[in-house]
DNA sequence: TCCCCGGTCAATCGAAAGTTGGATTCCGGC
DNA sequence: GCCGGAATCCAACTTTCGATTGACCGGGGA
């Protein structure tokens, strides 16, 4: 049988070394390539026609990891895309879940477990951390809310510490109007106060 | 010459296998250990007597890099540590100085940037990533601002949404108090308001 | 010892923030 | 076409926040 190409994506050589240290040393895969940006991820699946790719979802400056996952599943005969990163915020992982991502691991993971879903991954299924598919549970329960373009970007400045009145005058619009959309925004998350919505925002992923 | 021995303390196994990969193909490089925690890294310090100890600063649960490596330059004839670390935010480059480190290195570096520093650092050399260097500088040139633990936990509460006279009622003392205590957060951070201070406070670590 | 600092509280006042209600425009669906 | 909904804009009103001043207590360090 044919090895398992895979392919590297992570900004960190540290840890490209460490996934190509781990994966070299088991029978039937072969590292067919490392990546520390998406676009370079983009040319190497085009290159290599690898069976999956182990993406790192935040990668440095330009095209983030979900980004990237969404390119590579929209090619024709796409690898499989298993996402490997450090971060489980509820919207990383959506993110990546929307791009079409077959896997999402955490760095902290076993190497057996890696191995296992690399495997899991090209025979199609789909892998999850048990603390993953908790918290997209979670998410999908509860009802998924969207700040317009305007509100985003108020709550932003709000989270920088902005007055009213200085992101009025930021924006070209009167106070009045500030006031206004964070009323829309306190309904949407639930809130009553500015500060309470910087949080509640953030906790979503709606900012930063 | 007997070859350099070194500790590496990460609780990432992909992270610890890269930075294994990366050090064992050097010549004068001998990894003697792994540590996954800082309770675990002291022990190994004592058996194996490593010269240079690689110390990410968040190791999940327990004791973080900053104390391990408190811990372990504190022991007699100590080994030098380098932290290697993916965050660069000033209080986790602050406490890992003054906790005694030899050097600080983002996980982005290159591998030759890499064992240099491990060299550097068994000759008694300190060294800085670029970066770190120039967060240290700004921040020696700005007065340290400390807040006091009553003010620190105000403030996250804030950051958490909760008006004065919720945190008030938390903390079970009156809103006077809480706000004459977000009077001193304000003056500490030169802002004036909840919002700013919150933004403030997170931009040099306060909290979170 | 005395003084300073951290934590606690009170009263007041002006300035923000938040509430309510309403206007306009744009866009997709019946 | 017409309607409903959503996004953007605005103004007047109420509440909370922040500034200011002043006070009390307890625990260290000079």
């Amino acid at each position: 049988m044919t090895p398992l190409r895979i392919l590297l994506v992570d900004d960190h050589p540290v840890v490209r070394a460490g996934m190509r240290a781990l994966l070299t040393s088991r029978d039937g895969l072969d590292v067919v390539g490392e990546a520390a940006s998406g676009e370079q991820a983009l040319d190497l699946v085009a290159a290599e026609r690898p069976d999956v790719v182990l993406m790192d979802l935040r990668l440095g400056a330009g095209m983030d990891g979900a980004k990237a996952t969404a390119a590579i599943v929209a090619r024709p005969d796409p690898p499989r895309v298993v996402v490997l990163t450090t971060y489980d915020t509820d919207t990383d992982i959506l993110r990546a879940v929307e791009a079409g991502a077959s896997g999402y691991l955490l760095k902290d993971s076993d190497p057996e477990v890696l191995v296992s879903a690399v495997w899991a991954a090209s025979r199609g299924e789909t892998v999850l951390n048990p603390d993953v598919a908790q918290r997209l549970y979670r998410r999908i329960r509860s009802p998924r809310v969207d700040l317009s373009a305007r509100e985003t970007e108020i709550v932003s400045l709000v989270a920088r510490g902005l007055s009213n009145r200085a992101i009025a005058k930021e924006l070209f619009v009167t106070e009045a109007t500030v006031k206004s959309h964070l009323v829309h925004v306190f309904s949407k998350l639930g809130v009553d106060s500015r500060t309470a919505a910087v949080a509640a925002a953030r906790e979503r992923g709606l900012i930063d």
